[in-house]
DNA sequence: CATCCTATATTTAGAAA
DNA sequence: ATTTCTAAATATAGGAT
């Protein structure tokens, strides 16, 4: 709540009750949208007003009815005989059908099939949608290279330090003796061939144009 | 939503998904205690996860039926007989509702969402798939900008060619007078402003950009 | 009643534990 | 699966209209 803390108990003020009434409920109803659409979750809600005033909400297409009888049928009948076969009533299946077919529609369009039927606007919309489409994978896909490389050379940073250190350790271990510069020279070997694995690494991520 | 702003369409990601269902859930349910202790509202909540799981929130002591019953009274509904209830059949549904889960990620990767978890080469294989789109797009667009132009092109001839043949007519019917001159400069100025037509039309077709 | 305003309270996405 | 953390997005009390 706001400008004060208020607490959870019945507001006595009836005009401020309704009002707050009015106010919440709406936030109730959108949060329920809400989730319902993150979600995919199905529900019912039914609100009603002190003075007995109706307000629902549904997920269904059509009215709360329909998450009542999916309840009730979750709670009566906790024991499913799944071998009586009665009619399907249930609309989910018709509404999933259509919903497939309205999605093989837009993946289609969006992939360049049957523009045919497409107005000048519409296709100009489509156009427009793809050019957006187009920039945010490109941006995913750069930011994911710029990370791959900062990656990549923090690693080398640190690989070429650690054989720094151990280049001296082996100074100081080899102490004067005249081998210390053959030591030098694996060591560098060693810092080599690591390069050529970064780079390796590097072209095998198959970029396409950046 | 937080850090950075949420679209309100479903979460393709299915654990981020139940973490939200979860929450939001929660929260949902917070949210009609509140309004049914702050205004003294009577509400039965039913939600129904997207894998079928049931929770429900009610006012009143033991579960969401009283509230059903209140609101059957209410609308006066007797659909809800439970000698009408349906077996659970949402097995039926599940290859619909996986096919439509499928589409929907399909879908809002080609529209650039969802792009977190694919690989640098899946990335790329979209970007060329987009590309590919927008060739169509473009090239629909196009052709269908070209046929309206050759159209009109046409219709402006057939039209230049019934002036001049009126024209001709004109011409002989008032063969040799001296109004002749004032008809050709009348049927000069009928095909002018048919011109005008045909640039009208062009401009009215709101193009993006070619 | 509903809606606007806006300072503050609350919720929550994303990451991590 | 829950829970914690936190910055940022939302919701909303109180007031005005």
């Amino acid at each position: 709540m706001v400008r004060s803390r208020i607490q959870i108990k019945k507001i006595e003020n009836i005009s401020a009750r309704q009002v707050t009434f009015a106010k919440r409920r709406k936030g109730l109803i959108k949060k329920a949208q809400e989730l319902s659409t993150l979600c995919d979750a199905q529900i019912g809600l039914i609100v009603f007003s002190s003075s007995g005033r109706l307000y629902e909400y549904s997920t269904s297409s059509k009215r709360v009815t329909q998450v009542i009888q999916k309840y009730m049928r979750h709670t009566e009948n906790s024991e499913v005989d799944s071998s009586i076969v009665q009619p399907y009533l249930d609309e989910d299946c018709v509404v999933l059908r259509k919903e497939v077919d309205e999605k093989n529609l837009e993946l289609s369009q969006l992939e360049g099939d049957n523009l045919e039927r497409l107005e000048l606007d519409e296709l100009t919309k489509l156009e427009r949608q793809i050019e957006k489409s187009y920039a945010r994978v490109r941006r995913t896909k750069d930011d994911m290279l710029q990370k791959v490389l900062t990656d990549l050379k923090k690693k080398e940073n640190t690989i070429l330090q650690n054989n720094r250190k151990l280049n001296q350790k082996i100074v100081q271990a080899t102490n004067g003796e005249v081998h210390s510069r053959q030591q030098v020279a694996v060591t560098e070997a060693i810092n080599h061939s690591h390069l050529q694995n970064i780079v390796s690494l590097d072209t095998s991520l198959k970029l396409g144009r950046v």
